[in-house]
DNA sequence: GGGTTGCATTGATATATATCAATGCAATAC
DNA sequence: GTATTGCATTGATATATATCAATGCAACCC
């Protein structure tokens, strides 16, 4: 049974802004129609493209957010983690996945029908102020990303993208990752050797540590000044 | 006296979704609040970074938006025509602009304080429902520019602004146009020069004829190819 | 008329970045 | 134990793009 965890989203109340907006009602309500699911590293959540049925909340692991382009290039526009919401603009819009999101890690996320969802919107003022501000919040990012893939070279991008890692997805210095160096071409708007080139001057520069799958920002100063002057 | 036009945002409820979704009483309301101004070619309407303390709704004229980075290099990121408000994410956010707002062309512009505003989407729940969506499309165009950015090049780059500016700014081809060469390299990440010198390559090809303010598409679907191509 | 200003254009050159091809290297499969 | 697979790394080279510097050219000013 869906819900045969009591505390499921009660619980997940208690971690997630989106969720104390809820009603005790409502959220008896998402917490009936909601899936629990499981996926495997390399698994897709959800592909662009494709029609988007499901709200999707992130309980657990790790999910890279991306843009695919025809010739088969990527631009990860962003991480899913818990406990995070993904917030499908599509859902009102054409009814479709603009961006494709699949699991880095071992991921649990539990799905509720999107209708649930978008009819809250409706009914909760205070729910849809929430889903404005969180989008509102990704359209920054995304103007911020915009200028940094555009305007900055490589170093400058890496620099960025390090940050990021280190700042807004593992939320700590040194940090574990399991992206791979293409994970980390694609974040950064370039190719992968080319990563791996400008990783190995931050290196040979004493700017981070590489150890396997453990990445340690040795000098935040001098790294945030490459980021700053492009 | 702002609302001496007696039609002001009625007339617009007519010509633009947003204000159709509001009560009698709300259009009045905003109508009462709301300033008409008048800006100049060249003139900012707000700047990035800058508190936003206005809704604004452009009724007359052309603008264009645009978000700077550090080395004073500028991306074009959308345009507002009439009668199109334009939304600001920041307004749910951090309360700052995180993109600027110039006339490209002699404009007219009403303006409602941004809480009067927000306050609808609080008590108006279709208000709110448009409110995502616009937010959402918004944020889709950002996902199509930063893969046409990141993953094509110039000449593919250019197709796309192109073919932009004819079917979604001035929704003719051919199109009347102030925009410069500067802006023309901003609205597709590359330096003036290299607009400059990719668009003689287009005339040289026979695909657009440009002529002053005037750019004629001769061969849309080969553009659409070069577009698709990169 | 001559000067100034702002934008457009061109050419020469430097630089950043991608591509191609090869090799290394650890984990897993049989 | 050897083959295989997937990812990381390196070097050589080609290409795309920016930069710099100069010139053209129309509009406007005095």
């Amino acid at each position: 049974m869906p819900n045969s965890n009591l505390n499921g989203c009660l619980n997940c109340r208690e971690r997630s802004e989106i969720f104390s907006t809820l009603h005790h009602n409502e959220l008896i309500h998402v917490d009936m129609c909601r899936v629990r699911m499981h996926y495997g590293v390399g698994e897709m959540i959800f592909k662009q493209g494709s029609p988007c049925y499901d709200f999707v909340c992130v309980t657990s692991g790790l999910v890279k957010l991306y843009v695919e382009s025809g010739n088969d290039r990527k631009l990860i526009i962003g991480f899913a983690k818990p406990v995070d919401y993904i917030f499908v603009p599509g859902a009102y819009v054409d009814k479709r996945h603009h961006f494709s999101a699949m699991a880095c890690e071992e991921t649990t996320a539990c799905l509720v029908e999107a209708e649930v969802i978008q009819s809250l919107v409706k009914t909760n003022p205070e729910f849809s102020y929430q889903s404005i501000s969180k989008i509102s919040a990704q359209a920054i990012n995304l103007f911020e990303q915009l200028t940094n893939l555009t305007h900055k070279q490589m170093p400058g991008r890496m620099a960025d993208m390090l940050i990021y890692l280190s700042h807004k997805v593992y939320e700590s210095n040194p940090f574990f990752t399991h992206l791979t160096r293409q994970d980390f071409a694609d974040l950064s708007g370039m190719t992968k050797e080319s990563a791996i080139r400008v990783l190995k001057v931050f290196k040979d520069d004493g700017l981070v540590k590489i150890d396997g799958d453990l990445i340690h920002i040795l000098d935040m100063p001098r790294l945030e000044n490459i980021s700053r002057n492009g």
